[in-house]
RNA sequence: GCCCGGGUGGUGGAAUGUAGACACGGAGGGCUUAAACCCCUCCGCCUUUCGAGGCGUGCGGGUUCGAAUCCCGCCCCGGGCACCA
């Protein structure tokens, strides 16, 4: 498989592998990426989301940490104390299910892939501090893990309720909403469905309105599309409660509901409950309970990607009773039906068929009246079927009428809360994270079930809460953890009173672990806490975060709320945990993903070893902007190879000249040009763009090596071009300076060199092509002065030959100039 | 269905008043006993008297002296959400 070294036929061969195996040893000696290194200079955090131990790496890795690599080193160069840390997300069900397949032990399939992939990113020359090294399965750090959950719990933001919630019957356990794609596990793609089971959860929508507000401050610096998926998730919107009054078998009861269309109250015709609601079942007259059961049963059988089919006739039953409109008094219908949402809102509607397509739909489909309140202009919905939910004015709704919508929305707001029956209202679409898991590797929940206390913490003198080794036992997922079979873990004393007691068997959720990891790795070792918070504030928030969208409402949404939380503790300075989000694209292969089980997969350490660390990290970032995805089947590999070499064999060629201190005005200008270039570029991340430009300056000092220019102009040149490239391909740059002359054994390695300036004096340029045309037509180029004037420049132009060819004897009519780089002459 | 993003040579992609930088790929040439490596030239489409001319950035309009870029309407591709009241 390895290609036989590229042989450049004259003075120096260039073996990128000989190249790696010379300098990593010499790195590694070095120690040149340790945080604080730089006393006095300014911090700077920058954070590639740490990777989950699967294997080895693989080109994914690849591209998202060479990208990272590139804006770390940047920094490094421009002087700054960089923060660039590495861990694993340790915790989680690949790791189990893994190693039931093996007949392993999680943890020792983890803590190998780790070396593994520890080794891989050595090799790949990551410029990590890896003495800040973290696993998130570590004892010392879930500690910590568990001592934020019970931070959380003594806020109340950290609750047990049972619920309807989320359920994969492969993976035997329950997920958030977050991880139900599509209405399939986010992990394994089965069909999720619905189990009702007493949960954990994190109280993430008291922090709705700050998510969502404390976004300003991410606009620009994050992606727009995530800043607006985090948007949509959150899914603020804002309307008013309603108290209807049920009358019921037992009395009448009240019963809110949730309603952005308060102005529609007065087209209200029916009542709608959820099915699977429990209020459902409260309100149900006695003569339809079983005619409600059956329905009932029908809409739990259905899969969730079933229930969500958006064509699917609507259904539901009439639960024999009626619902008093506060306004009006009228009384309507209400029916049970699934196409209302049991956890959005209050689980209850009031149905509005003329204004809303659902109700619309529902009316028909049972027959039940449509009365229009808002005149639209448009033509009526109970003859098109088509509600109209625009703007209009207010009809056949006594005090509202003559209002327009926003006006009787306010107006309807005003009369309920008179009444006492109702008032404005927000509700959002995003629920509470449920966060316990039924599998064994996970962080436990440090709590105590007590027969007479109830729920009682683990004291934090008493943490962490180990995971027991249970090596050798059925790891199997049964619906309970597994940690509920091992009954010498799970029988432990009450903290409280002493008594028999039972520990909670769940496990968190590897979304909490990876909530806080960016705060441990400022002080990895601490022990007084979760982190030295003075630390924190020294490198916090991550200048630079770099990672995949599909996170952009799993961990960036957890992260930024644990975030808030800490804030809101005083323990962590900013309300923003990453300050800027770079989302590198992914790397697919003929068009397509990559993946194992269809064999449409090109292996990294294939790729690394046929061409080598550096040619493979230049081919990820030269194949295109870095938030794009990269067909590995267009870029080549090899070409990247043979502009490494030719910057070796420039180096090796000017590391041979004689020393002298000739000059040459046009090498220092392009050197000008190409740094001034590659800063802006670089600092922009175009590092597409910012590798075109050291090919250009590449060929350019080949050309003045050839040419004889002057020796020193030279030097420099390739010294700045090795300075920039050590940033994009560390190898070839380091022996590039190496034969520059320069002792890296002593410690002169380009990675500890300052990256260059251009000086301003040589980017002025002498003369600008100043283009001439004719009606929007370029006809002709002028060379002219930069500083050259407006009427001069006008002269010039007229008196083209191009020009006076093309006018052909016609009148000019207005000549619009624009020195010193374009003239329009406008013909009558 | 709703909300985003995007359509530029054979390919990846540059370009905010010169469309196609930089590469890949292709053609031709130099070096070589030969090949590889390396170096040079050319490659959007059409016409051409070789001077140049016409057409071109998904399609159709518009604004402007000037539009790949801004606006309107389509078409296609990708992504997010999906009964959220």
């Amino acid at each position: 498989m390895t290609q036989a070294p590229v042989e450049d036929g004259t003075s120096d061969r260039y073996d990128p592998h000989a190249v790696q195996d010379r300098w990593l040893p010499v790195w590694d000696r070095l120690d040149l990426f340790r945080a604080g290194r730089r006393a006095g200079a300014s911090k700077m955090y920058v954070l590639d989301m740490f990777p989950y131990p699967s294997g080895d790496l693989h080109m994914g890795h690849a591209e998202a940490f060479g990208i990272g690599d590139v804006v770390a080193r940047y920094w490094m160069r421009r002087g700054y104390d960089v923060l660039h840390p590495i861990g694993w997300d340790s915790f989680g069900l690949p790791a189990e299910n893994a190693a039931i397949k093996r007949g392993e032990h999680p943890a020792t399939w983890t803590y190998q892939n780790i070396d593994t992939q520890a080794e891989s990113f050595r090799r790949y020359a990551v410029s990590f501090d890896w003495s800040r090294r973290l696993h998130t399965s570590d004892p010392e750090y879930y500690r910590w893990t568990q001592w934020l959950f019970l931070r959380f719990l003594e806020r109340g933001l950290a609750y047990r309720k049972s619920s309807a919630v989320n359920w994969c019957p492969n993976d035997q356990t329950v997920l958030a909403n977050e991880q139900v794609v599509g209405g399939r596990c986010e992990r394994c793609g089965a069909e999720v469905t619905k189990r009702e089971l007493t949960q954990w959860y994190f109280r993430i929508t008291e922090y709705a309105d700050r998510l969502l507000d404390d976004m300003a401050q991410l606009e620009g610096r994050w992606p727009d599309r995530v800043l607006l998926m985090q948007k949509n998730w959150i899914g603020r919107s804002t309307g008013a409660h309603v108290d209807f009054l049920v009358r019921t078998a037992d009395g009448d009861r009240a019963v809110t509901v949730f309603t952005t269309r308060p102005d529609t109250l007065y087209g209200a015709t029916f009542f709608v409950v959820a099915a699977d609601a429990p209020l459902a079942e409260q309100l149900c007259a006695p003569a339809q309970r079983e005619a409600f059961e059956a329905y009932r049963e029908q809409v739990r059988k259905l899969s969730d990607i079933d229930r969500q089919s958006t064509d699917r006739p609507k259904t539901g039953v009439d639960l024999g009773v009626v619902a008093v409109n506060p306004l009006n008094g009228e009384e309507l219908p209400v029916y049970a039906a699934d196409y209302v949402l049991a956890d959005y809102g209050t689980g209850a509607i009031m149905a509005v068929p003329a204004h809303d397509q659902r109700d619309l739909d529902f009316a028909r489909e049972l027959g039940l009246p449509v009365r229009v309140v808002v005149d639209t202009g448009e033509a009526d919905p109970a003859d098109t079927g088509v509600a109209t939910a625009g703007d209009g004015v207010l009809v056949n709704s006594g005090p509202l009428d003559g209002l327009r919508k926003e006006e009787a929305i306010a107006k309807a707001v005003e009369v309920l809360g008179e009444r006492g029956t109702g008032q404005s209202a927000v509700n959002y679409r995003l629920r509470d994270w449920l966060l316990s898991r039924q599998r064994f590797w996970g962080c436990p929940i440090p709590v105590v079930h007590c027969p007479s206390c109830g729920e009682v913490p683990v004291p934090d003198d008493q943490l962490p809460v180990r995971l027991p080794d249970m090596r050798g036992a059925d790891l199997q997922p049964k619906g309970q953890s597994p940690l509920a079979s091992n009954r010498e873990w799970v029988e432990t004393a009450c903290p409280s009173c002493g008594g028999a007691a039972e520990r909670d068997t769940d496990t968190m959720d590897t979304f909490v672990d990876s909530s806080w990891y960016f705060l441990r790795y400022c002080s990895p070792d601490h022990e007084g806490g979760p982190f030295d918070i003075e630390k924190v504030r020294e490198w916090m928030p991550v200048a630079q975060y770099v990672g995949g969208v599909e996170h952009a409402i799993l961990h960036l949404l957890y992260a930024r709320f644990f975030t808030k939380v800490l804030h809101d503790m005083g323990l962590v300075e900013p309300v923003e945990p990453f300050a800027a989000l770079l989302n590198q694209g992914q790397v697919i292969l003929n068009g397509s993903a990559m993946s194992k089980s269809t064999g449409n997969l090109v292996e990294l350490g294939e790729e690394l070893a046929r061409y080598g660390v550096d040619a493979v990290r230049l081919s990820m970032v030269f194949a295109g902007p870095p938030e794009d995805d990269i067909d590995w089947a267009d870029v080549s590999p090899t070409g990247s190879v043979k502009y490494l070499a030719r910057v070796a064999r420039l180096a090796a060629d000017v590391g041979a000249l004689p020393p002298s201190d000739a000059r040459d005005e046009e090498v220092d200008r392009a050197v000008a040009r190409a740094v001034d270039e590659a800063t802006r570029l670089t600092e922009s991340h175009r590092l597409n763009v910012s590798v075109a430009r050291f090919m250009e300056l590449t060929s350019a000092l080949r050309k003045g090596v050839d040419g004889g220019a002057g020796a020193a102009s030279l030097r420099d040149g390739v010294e700045a071009l090795a300075v920039m490239l050590s940033c994009y391909a560390p190898y070839t740059a380091e022996e590039a300076w190496s034969r520059l002359g320069h002792d890296v054994d002593a410690g002169d390695s380009v990675h500890d060199a300052t990256w260059p300036t251009a000086d301003p004096a040589l980017l002025v340029q002498q003369s600008v092509t100043c283009v001439v045309q004719v009606a929007g037509k370029v006809r002709d180029r002028l060379e002219v002065p930069p500083g050259i004037g407006e009427d001069e420049l006008r002269e010039l132009a007229l008196a083209s030959d191009a020009v006076r060819r093309s006018l052909d004897g016609r009148a000019v009519r207005t000549v619009v100039v624009r020195p010193p780089k374009l003239v329009n002459v406008v013909p009558t």
